[in-house]
DNA sequence: CTGCATCCCGCATGATACTG
DNA sequence: CAGTATCATGCGGGATGCAG
């Protein structure tokens, strides 16, 4: 009684929806500075201008434009403290610490294979 | 003769020398084409043209631009075969399986926290 | 301290065309 | 089919200033 022909799984136009959603979330979160800022909030809470020295070369801007996107799919809890002079902490979620266990990986991937990669390059630039 | 004064450990250099190399190869991978290329290039062999039609968007110069910077970090094996018309084929190396598995938990992130994602994004946008 | 807006530059990216 | 070169440009991202 289900199928007949062509006729497409009513659930397939989920499954594309869901498709492009994912990729368009895998590439906005494949980018060095969130991936950076993931990966230095570890289970601590910083504030903006902790994370601002320890991310290392962000800016000013790109680190508040990061963690508006963070914050906004729910990777990471803003905290405001209503004092003078502001205080904002900010922390990953369960879901960014489960992102941030993936960019773990990453990380230990590049520090077993630095040298690897390095002699590669050297390899590769010395053809030509 | 070698100075004195603050003198450092002699590894110190190596460690910052290997961090800043660390950093600039997690960038550099660290982007949308380049996993998304890792991650379409799974165990199998493909040709330029396979590879331009699976990666969806890419164009035909950020592909070739992404694999020779993958090629020249030894992470995909470049197969090039003496007939007309052309063919050269890309597949993993070991380092770059390894580093597929990664991007696989990313992925695997991505369809798991998926909804969870969408919601934090309709409440975000409802604020204002 | 934190956040937002504005201006501006340069690079990354895309489009196109040409070789082997 | 695969790769390179050239040109145009849009957007990322830095600097600065102002507000709360």
């Amino acid at each position: 009684m289900v199928t007949k022909e062509t006729v497409r799984d009513p659930a397939d136009a989920d499954v594309t929806r869901a498709d492009s959603l994912a990729r368009e979330i895998f590439a906005g979160v494949a980018n060095k500075w969130t991936l950076l800022v993931i990966n230095v909030l570890e289970q601590r809470t910083l504030r903006f201008t902790e994370l601002r020295t320890e991310v290392d070369g962000i800016s000013h801007k790109m680190l508040t434009q990061t963690l508006r996107h963070l914050e906004r799919d729910g990777l990471v809890d803003r905290t405001v403290y209503a004092v003078v002079p502001p205080r904002v902490e900010y922390q990953l979620t369960e879901a960014g610490q489960a992102l941030r266990s993936t960019v773990n990986r990453m990380c230990a991937w590049t520090r077993t294979y630095l040298d690897h990669i390095e002699a590669a390059r050297l390899r590769f630039d010395s053809m030509s």
